[in-house]
DNA sequence: CGTTTGGTTGAAATGTGTCAAACTTTGTGG
DNA sequence: CCACAAAGTTTGACACATTTCAACCAAACG
């Protein structure tokens, strides 16, 4: 009986060529085993703190928000959410548990999320997903429906701004990842992806003592910065022999965060935090 | 006496630590050679026009777009316009000529922008910079001041949702980047770029018989694609030796669309475009 | 307790980068 | 309009980071 675990979402594109196209025309909500329960306190809650971390949400704003009806959703790990080419009427917001987006054979993850990230909120005005969405942890997922969001978007404009603005740091998100993957060495690259999800996951609330739980596996990681699974580990083996972090278990630990910064010329600036605190 | 080329814009990272903080902190607007000048009619016309490519946009919003203040600028090539950590006050439209993103020594591009795109929107709602942007030809621009752009998008929410949508598909792009980027091999790498241009500037209006005016430079191509310029060349000639492109000039003209296509595992949903006629 | 999944290792293959030089085109100033 | 300079392209040889393949080990799982 495995709790569930504060980690990460990813997004990747399909690219299954010759499948897809059936499968994608099958629109509507992707295939999940879920336990479905209506729990708006707990869930909005979430909500309301990532947007607060986003931008300035006033009290009736974030009454407005809690008035929201968000659909629980449980998802075990490694299920698809959202695949691309379908044209969901929900978007969702990560509730606990590690959310990726991925792709087949070749496959690419673009992205990460945590607990209160919007992973698919540009559903709302982009009608045909691009890419795919699925669990890499056990997840406990919020539904919101797009037109409740649209409309709420309309009567709150200071709602819709932090909306905006969350899609806008995803985007900030991605044009730093291309320069992660196009530009840095592998050592360098690793470094940089932990030094994100590091500071991520500490803005979320989901570390202590220094210690992040990471479920992630080795291969994933190199799905998300562009290496094989065997040069991560090599990767990996190098940071932790020069002293940058120690992997516990599941778990990661960054033992020298300015050496790690440093091995990854990580420069938080991108993520666009309200409370730059990065320091560790 | 060069006349101005349809082309694109790019954007990428500045990464020039210890010197960019102090150049960095002298905000407002980049340092640029500029004619001024004031020509509503023609730069409200590119937006207007870009904007109706991207959402749905009534005459009234269009008249309402009409009445934006847009100061025009003509920048000579290789420019910086705004640079990481500035805080500009300004978005700017491409009006025409081509526009970049870039960095440092390890320079890499993030996306190329053409006529009637909006490279640094995010700024509305971002107030740091975490990239720069400069042209990469003799290019001119259309500034709109930010408080005039929130004030339409208060007054006028499908103004806001096409303008929203807009930096939505700018993601969807990142996100293709990063894929690219990170798991095609130079030759697909190239080919998907290729095909992406070859399209963006289709449906900006800026390919004539099927012969695309692409101002760029191998070495720009690479730090795009992250390749070293040599490779990038290796990779033209093998492109041009199966047949696919011909490069006459400063031209490029895809010979072979479908190989293109086929060769840069290139499908055009991430552009979103709302018109798919993408056949060549 | 066997099976699966993820981590680790080694050796060989390869794609891409680097360096350096020649060549070509474009731009500029006399 | 020519001549030179600068910028961009092309070529070859070589170095090396990363991939691939294959096997083994450890831990988690049912």
């Amino acid at each position: 009986m495995r709790s569930f675990i504060p980690g990460v979402f990813t997004s990747y594109p399909h690219r299954q060529r010759g499948t897809s196209a059936a499968n994608a025309s099958s629109a509507g909500n992707a295939p999940m085993e879920v336990t479905k329960s209506l729990c708006p306190a707990f869930s909005s809650d979430v909500l309301i703190r990532k947007l607060r971390r986003v931008a300035d949400i006033s009290d009736d704003d974030a009454a407005a928000l809690g008035g929201l009806t968000i659909q629980e959703k449980d998802v075990p790990a490694n299920r698809d959410i959202v695949s691309e080419g379908n044209r969901p009427t929900n978007s969702f917001v990560v509730l606990d548990g590690s959310y990726k987006h991925t792709g087949a054979e070749k496959r690419q993850i673009t992205s990460f999320f945590v607990a209160g990230d919007l992973p698919d909120l540009h559903g709302i005005h982009l009608a045909v997903m691009d890419c795919s969405f699925s669990s890499m942890t056990p997840v406990r997922l919020g539904l919101i429906r797009h037109s409740a969001l649209r409309s709420i978007c309309e009567q709150r404009p200071r709602v819709a701004t932090a909306f905006w603005r969350s899609t806008l740091i995803d985007a900030a998100i991605y044009r730093e990842w291309v320069t992660n993957v196009g530009r840095r060495d592998a050592y360098a690259r690793t470094a940089h992806m932990l030094c994100e999800l590091i500071v991520r996951l500490r803005f979320a609330g989901r570390i202590e003592d220094h210690v992040a739980d990471l479920p992630i596996t080795q291969a994933a990681l190199g799905d998300a910065v562009g290496l094989s699974a065997v040069h991560v580990n090599r990767t990996l083996q190098a940071l932790r022999g020069d002293g940058l972090i120690a992997t516990p278990g599941t778990k990661l630990r960054a033992l020298d965060w300015p050496g790690l910064v440093q091995a990854g010329e990580f420069d938080p600036t991108y993520l666009h935090l309200k409370d730059p605190d990065v320091a560790f």
